[in-house]
DNA sequence: GCCGTTTTCGGCCCGACTGTTTTCAGTCG
């Protein structure tokens, strides 16, 4: 193998092909890169270790990856490097990518650039543009100058995508103040933020109203709107107080299902919609679905769906690979829905690095309406958190029975955090573990050994036969960290023979993420939705932990903390061998 | 270059907005 190729790496390489062949007017092929780019986007497992343990026809089940990508793939993953890559490289070598980020600059622009002004990289063409040379290429003009010279500077003071946890609290906000507007009937998140997913790179916001001006007046004098970039009568384009940018979509009432669907995303998931619709000799676009010039009477996303003689697909599922096949199949499953959990697994107190005591840490849990809270202090090995040894920790159990004695409506069950060491063996002593409801596990140190060795040393913990449930799997932290290097599969499958349940941690770990948690229900591997929170504000991260369940795929039958107590400690027990 | 509920060949999504233009191309979602 040469140099290590990640999917990272992968998939900048497809969309910059399919930007270069879009920069050259190519037909059809640069859609085809752009599928395939985004189906690699979405895997959490890296194919060159895939391709490794499998060969070639791991890249079979990739939607858009046909024959020719595949022998792409292939080269990129064993050589390095790609002939189709290297030879446009080569033709105009100069960074497309960075240009393409510019806002309004896409790859013709960027090419064009690139050829009047031999500029190379965001540094040069910020220079040409301060020395006025952009304004001078034939189709631009100072406005033109002015708005890439903008959009550098706003590239590098917003560094691109933020994750949910910050977002979505931001527009919910503005979503708030909006409908109170005068006139409004509707105002809806739309785009990533609806489909949730990890990563927002903008703030798609829709509505309907009677009185357009109030809204779009309202809407502009927002605080967190700090600049209009577009300004038409259904669709503004704004730049946002977050560093974000984003759009406000004004929508006929007749159409907002449509709409809805439209603004909603993703890309691909609209193309394949459309598509269909094209073969049912329909037209659908943001204002409804058409046969001919008549529009049919179709106001929800139910309708529209049913119409294209599909299941209705939620927002999480909407991805462009294989939802449409399976809702036409009517294979979509009910999801587990939003509110659905009863307790909480993950918590943390002042007893180690958590902000709050274990009682106001359940009067939190109690508030939002959870009906039991598992305490999980970290344990020994985790020094810098103060982590327990088994004298405090029976002590902790002493403070859990004079709180659950006090407090009504929740219950405090007695846990940890154990930490997993190298060797695969728990931090605390058995007769410790046996004093308490439940025994949760995790893993803090040692996150680069080899990947069999890791797999192993997690497998030896999940076959102890005190432990319940594996926390944060795979190690990752959105945007922070990537997941140490283990073998998902063997993990998934040990835990289901060995009855241990699975974390989906809500936190910015987002841990797991939702490849494994589909390959978790299809393996009928069990799971939970934990919060991990450290302050009693982070409860809130449940809801983001039912995000990434319903993004794989899960019902609510595969979380077990969606039960109520007594039964969700049943299926704990019985899910042990 | 990909793909199949009319297809292994012949198709391949739709409209709003802007800027630099005298009628349209480029970008975006």
């Amino acid at each position: 193998m040469a140099k290590q190729m990640n999917n990272r790496r992968i998939v900048e390489i497809l969309r910059e092909i399919a930007l270069y062949l879009r920069a050259q007017d190519v037909a059809f092929k640069p859609q085809a890169y752009e599928v395939a780019a985004e189906g690699i986007a979405g895997m959490e497992t890296e194919l060159s270790t895939l391709y490794k343990a499998y060969g070639k026809k791991c890249l079979d089940d990739i939607p858009g990856v046909g024959a020719s990508i595949a022998e792409t793939i292939e080269e990129l993953v064993t050589t390095g490097n790609t002939r189709a890559y290297q030879v446009l490289k080569k033709k105009y070598p100069f960074d497309m990518l960075a240009f393409s980020r510019i806002p309004e600059v896409g790859p013709k622009t960027a090419l064009l650039l690139y050829k009047k002004l031999h500029v190379k990289t965001l540094r040069d063409l910020e220079r040409a543009g301060s020395a006025h040379k952009i304004e001078n290429v034939p189709g631009l003009g100072h406005k033109s100058e002015q708005k890439i010279l903008r959009g550098i500077a706003f590239l590098k003071s917003s560094g691109e995508r933020r994750i949910i946890h910050d977002v979505l609290p931001f527009a919910q906000h503005m979503v708030e103040n909006l409908r109170r507007v005068e006139g409004v009937t509707h105002v809806d998140l739309a785009g990533s933020l609806r489909r949730r997913k990890e990563t927002i790179g903008d703030i798609d916001l829709i509505a309907t109203t009677r009185k357009p001006k109030e809204l779009i007046r309202a809407f502009k004098s927002l605080p967190e709107v700090v600049r209009v970039l577009k300004a038409g009568p259904q669709k503004l384009a704004v730049r946002f107080s977050l560093g974000l940018g984003g759009d406000l979509l004004v929508l006929d009432p007749n159409a907002y299902g449509t709409g809805l669907v439209h603004f909603t995303g993703s890309r691909e998931h609209n193309i394949l919609l459309r598509e269909l619709a094209q073969k049912k000799h329909l037209k659908l676009s943001e204002h409804g679905l058409f046969r001919g010039k008549t529009r049919l009477a179709i106001r929800t996303e139910e309708q529209l769906y049913r119409a294209l003689g599909l299941q209705w697909i939620p927002p999480e599922l909407r991805v462009g690979g294989d939802e449409i096949g399976l809702a036409r199949q009517k294979k979509i499953p009910a999801l587990i829905p939003y509110g659905s959990l009863q307790g909480d697994l993950q918590v943390q107190t002042d007893w180690t690095d958590g902000t709050a005591s274990i009682e106001d840490m359940a009067r939190a849990a109690k508030a939002l309406g959870l009906s039991y809270m598992g305490v999980t202090d970290h344990t020994k090995a985790l020094t810098m958190t103060g982590g327990l040894d088994e004298r405090r920790l029976i002590q902790q159990g002493k403070e859990i029975d004079r709180v659950n004695k006090k407090l009504r409506g929740l219950r405090v069950l007695k846990s940890t955090e154990c930490d997993i060491l190298k060797d695969g063996s728990l931090d605390l002593h058995d007769t410790a573990l046996k004093t308490l409801d439940l025994v949760c596990v995790s893993i803090h140190s040692h996150f680069a050994l080899p990947k069999r060795e890791m797999t192993e040393r997690i497998i030896r913990a999940l076959k102890h036969p005190l432990v319940n449930i594996f926390l944060h799997p795979t190690g990752r932290v959105v945007g922070r960290r990537e997941p140490y290097q283990v073998e998902m599969d063997r993990v998934i499958r040990a835990a289901r023979e060995y009855g241990v349940v699975l974390e989906i941690n809500g936190s910015e770990r987002l841990d797991l993420h939702e490849e494994y948690i589909r390959q978790c229900v299809d393996a009928g591997t069990k799971l939970v939705i934990n919060s991990d929170a450290h302050d009693p504000r982070h409860f809130s991260h449940l809801d983001h932990g039912i995000a990434q369940a319903r993004k794989g795929w899960a019902r609510k039958a595969d979380v077990l903390n969606t039960r109520p107590l007594k039964a969700f400690m049943v299926a704990l027990k019985k899910n042990r061998v």
